[in-house]
DNA sequence: CATGAATGAGGCTTCATTCAT
DNA sequence: TATGAATGAAGCCTCATTCAT
């Protein structure tokens, strides 16, 4: 029973043990997907990831937990899949928006399980949902600090920016529902995105003179 | 035992009944809006509504129902604040629009209640989200033929209606949620109104030529 | 206002009191046969009757006091259809006897609801059921009786006249059980009731002598 | 870890887990015989046999599966105690009835819990009324094939066997019913035995040829 | 006499979690 | 590490009955 051996052992061990905590994760993202958080009971999620009652609380502390794990989770792929945008030129920080956008869309796409929890129809513990509001508010805020700096050169138009920001979060998350629902292909992301973009800079109107005239009554 | 008296018993009894309805409905307005649904217990809304569990089982089939008739109540009233929008001029047509959103921001900030249940942090049960996603469902479908209209006067750039409608509704939602959180004054949803028509018109950019770049690649 | 007009009042109170109390007990019986005692909620009973709860209550103690008032007419009637056996002749009394059992089994044929109810498969109250019980009881002494009756006459073979009694009754039971389930004819009921009497008094062997031997083993 | 441990915890577990249904099994039959079904609520049912509300319903569906389990397997062991009647002569055949009554009715003596359920004055619920229905109806045609035998034998005399057998099955359910009030001795029940097949065979005449005349209107 | 809104005790069941093995 | 039997708090709902009108 040398030292390696038991090298070994924890190895298949570890291993063994993360096995089981994606098993159980994955059954968790399904299911509360599907049904929903309070809809989904413990017995469903442990046939579903084939794994024994007491084996689920050796991982999480709690089933709200695990919800939170995959939350959290998700949020910091978000937030990796959207970098920073180093303003050069418009045309340039145009293109990085629409590259963010894409990412993130791309990302929703991926993990339509996760989105739906995120996004749509389905209903999750409050206290978690709490916590997805102050990421979203995290995000409104970063886009707010965009909105200010373009004011400063002069390319956003004068006014509340951070309400902007919260109308274009809502935009945001209106394209992500969108693909809660059905899978979208790279090109109808590519699409969508540049749809989002435009609506956001220029609006619904074709003229740009109209619009001068609809927005100063 | 004449005509009348029997009418005379029969209104009291009624006047009753609807007295103590809405006793229950006030009471689960206050309750589900600040706890969640999942998390307001019968017993709690019963000590709210000062009525015994048999009371509440003789005005609603269940808890979900009491929802159900909050959360229809709502939707109707939402709906009938908005009125349709029958193009004439262009500066009727936004003017209108304008009233309209005026109008739905007023009701959501006369029943910051309902409205926390609805477009915020609160969860609610699956099969009445369901319910209301169809509702918005239905909105954005209302949107969209406006959009159509406006494509065909020439008035909306070119392009996907659909998506545009639902982005619209997105910014709505968010400026709705906005009232969830503080009471604002009749002068603030003016403001608000003004600044959601402006940004689904002309979006965020200031000068026209820039706009009309951005969106010509 | 005379004496005489508050009679008439009187008398149509009384006349419309009876006839509510009557409806009533004609819903008990048909809703308490078809679905038990326990699975007649009282809002049943209320709607099939079409009187208010609390006009229920102005005839009845509680549902189980309806219960008993319809079991107890039952059991009245019951005992009033079987005449007594003033023994004469054995022939006369076989003819007395087969007259009875006709008689119990068109009223259990009359009345297939109340049958339902004491016979079948219909669950009733405990304290009923007890009711029930002793009223058999009282059956099977009457028959005990005229069993021992018959033993001091040399009629009757010799032995445990109690036991026979109830064995006697438990026959009777099965044959009156087998009307609850169809409609017999008058004819039926005249050779159901021969067939008890044979079973009765012959037993199910053919040959007197086979019958000899086999009760002496 | 081995093949071997696993099995002994698995075992221990099943050991554990059938005794305390049993627990629980055993404070259904006493309680629901004492009381009825209705009227034993579950929490005296929980602490008569010492288990929390959860593991009752760890092994039981529900309290009415509870009952069903203990109705099940009377009937089950009612059925095995009863052999097949295989006739070579009539004494033969005689004996064989005798000890089939002797046994099932010495089921009964020692079930007297269970058999005041199935046949006393306890209500028990219409769903589990009817298949208990229809397990005596299966016996009712047991018999009658019996008698269809003795027939075509000469030795049951000619009429209607089903009536008759169900006349017989209700002479049964009477012994069986006496049972249930006080226990009997072994002697006992060889008396009440014979007295049932006395009656059944021979009914209640003393002369045969007075019954010959009694049948022979 | 008749009504029906109000009552609250009592019912059954489900749940996330614990812990001995 | 994994198991699954046991837990009991908490949940929703139905019921027969009362009583002011």
């Amino acid at each position: 029973m040398s030292a390696r051996e038991l090298d070994g052992r924890a190895r298949r061990a570890r291993a063994s043990r993360e096995a089981t905590r994606a098993r159980i994760l994955k059954a968790a993202r399904e299911l509360f997907a599907r049904q929903g958080f309070h809809q989904t009971a413990l017995p469903d999620l442990l046939e579903a990831a084939d794994v024994a009652r007491g084996t689920f609380y050796l991982h999480f502390d709690s089933k709200e937990a695990a919800f939170a794990a995959l939350l959290e989770d998700f949020l910091q792929r978000l937030s990796a899949s959207v970098g920073p945008v180093t303003t050069r030129s418009p045309e340039a920080a145009r293109d990085e928006l629409l590259a963010n956008i894409e990412r993130a869309l791309a990302l929703v796409d991926d993990e339509r399980d996760l989105s739906r929890l995120l996004f749509a129809e389905v209903s999750i513990p409050d206290e978690l949902r709490q916590h997805l509001d102050r990421f979203f508010s995290g995000v409104a805020a970063l886009i707010q600090r965009a909105l200010d700096h373009g004011q400063r050169l002069g390319l956003v138009r004068p006014g509340d920016t951070a309400l902007r920001a919260r109308f274009l979060l809502g935009v945001l998350i209106e394209a992500a529902r969108g693909s809660t629902r059905k899978r979208r292909t790279a090109r109808d992301r590519q699409r969508l995105a540049r749809e989002v973009l435009e609506f956001a800079l220029a609006g619904l109107l074709r003229d740009p003179r109209a619009i001068a005239a609809a927005v100063r009554r």
